[in-house]
DNA sequence: CGGTGAGGTTAATGATGACTAACATCGGTA
DNA sequence: TACCGATGTTAGTCATCATTAACCTCACCG
C-alpha cells in the first residue's frame, strides 16, 4: 500500500510549489510561532503529507531563513528605489511610507512573522536579514534626518519604530476598515506623527 | 544520591516564588516564544531545575494564562479607574496615554508576550483574557467617540490599535533613548496621530 | 518504449520536552 | 522531639516532531 495514490499537481508552473508552501507556511507561523507549526501542518496546508516539503527545502528553518530574507530584501530594494526617485527628503518620505502602507495591507502575515521569528533562523542567514533590517531602517532615518536637521539619530531611530508599529498595526485591526480606508487613515497618523518630531 | 542537595531560597516572602516565576518566563517568552521555552529554561532562570515549577502552577499553559490573565486585568483596571477619575473626555485621553506608556516602558516583555501568545492559552481563560482585552480597547473607543463625535466606532478601533502599535514598540527600540525621553516622544507623537483624526 | 528525475508516499529514527513518581529536606508547630 | 506541609530533586514515561529511508509514479525525452 505503498505510493498508491499520487495524482492532482504534477503540472504547474515551475517553482511555483515553493511560493505556495512559502504562502501556507506564512499563514500558519503568523497564527501559530514557528514552533508551534509542525511540518505536517505545512505539507496539509499546501495538499500534501508532511515530508513532502524536504523536497522543496533543506528543512523548516531554512523554509524560515528563505522567507524572511525575502522580505527584509522587498523592503529594503523597494524603499531604496523609492528614494533614488524622490526629487527630494519630503517626497521620498511619502514614497518611503507608500511601501510599507502597501506591504502592510498586502501581506499581514508576512510583517507578524518578519518582526517575530527572527531569533529562529540559523546564523549564516540571520546576520544577513538583520543586516537587510537595519538598512531599511537606516534609509528611513537618512531621510528623516534631512527633515529634521539636529535631531539625534538614536531619537530618529526611535522615531521610526514608533511608525513601523503603527503602520504595522494591520493585522491587530484586520477587516475593521476597508483596506482603501485604511491605508488612507494609517498614512494620516504616520504622517501627524511624524511632523510632531523636533529637533 | 537523591534530595541531597536543598539549600538556599525556603524563606522568602510567601508567593514571591510565583511571581519570581512568571517574572522570568516572561523574559523568556518574549525573547524565544512560548514554545520555544521550555519547563527546564523557566526553572533554571530562577535557579530551580525544571519540575519545580509544578509545585506553583499546574502547568506550563497555566503559566501563561495567569501572565497574560494579569496583564489584561492590569491595563483595563487602571484604565477604568482612570478615565472614571478624569473631568473631561480630553484628560481621560490623556490619562489612557500616560497609562499605556508606563506600562509599555516598564514591562516590555510583557506587553510582547501579550499581543503574540494568547493563541496558547487553553479555552477557559482565554475567553476572559480576550475579554478584558475588547473592554480596554473599548475603554479608548469610548473616549475617543466622545472627542470625534460622528467618527465610526470601527474607524476608532483602527485608529485606537494603531496608537497601540506606536507606543507598544518600545521592546523595538530598546535602549535607543532614556526612558523619560522615550515617554516624552511616544506621547507627542501618538497625541499628533490621534489628532489627525477628523470624523 | 525504456529510463530518469521531479515530487509524493508511508514507515522508521532520535531528540526534545511536558508532566508524573518517588523520594528528600527543612522550617515550624504541637 | 516527632510530624507535616511547602518545595526541591532526580529518574522515568509518553507524545510530538523534525528529519531520513525506502519505495512509487508520472511526464517527458531519447
Amino acid at each position: 500500500m505503498q505510493g498508491v495514490t499520487t495524482a492532482q499537481p504534477l503540472t504547474r508552473g515551475r517553482g511555483s510549489r515553493r511560493a505556495e508552501i512559502l504562502e501556507a507556511a506564512a499563514a500558519l507561523f503568523a497564527a501559530r510561532g514557528f514552533h508551534g507549526t509542525s511540518i505536517e501542518d505545512i505539507g496539509g496546508a499546501v495538499g500534501t503529507s508532511g515530508p513532502a516539503l524536504y523536497r522543496h527545502f533543506s528543512g523548516k528553518e531554512a523554509l524560515l531563513a528563505e522567507m524572511l530574507l525575502d522580505v527584509s530584501e522587498r523592503l529594503h530594494t523597494s524603499a531604496a528605489n523609492r528614494v533614488t526617485k524622490a526629487p527630494d527628503a519630503e517626497h521620498a518620505l511619502d514614497a518611503l511610507l507608500t511601501g510599507q502602507i502597501e506591504f502592510a495591507l498586502s501581506h499581514p502575515a508576512l510583517i507578524t512573522v518578519h518582526d517575530r521569528e527572527l531569533g529562529n533562523v540559523p546564523e549564516p542567514a540571520r546576520r544577513q536579514i538583520r543586516r537587510l533590517q537595519r538598512l531599511y531602517v537606516e534609509e528611513w532615518v537618512t531621510v528623516l534626518s534631512e527633515l529634521y536637521p539636529g535631531c539625534p539619530p538614536p531619537r530618529l531611530r526611535a522615531v521610526t519604530h514608533a511608525v513601523f508599529g503603527l503602520l504595522n498595526s494591520t493585522p491587530h485591526s484586520a477587516g475593521e476598515l476597508e483596506p482603501e480606508a485604511m491605508a488612507e487613515l494609517l498614512r494620516r497618523m504616520a504622517r501627524a506623527a511624524l511632523a510632531s518630531v523636533q529637533s
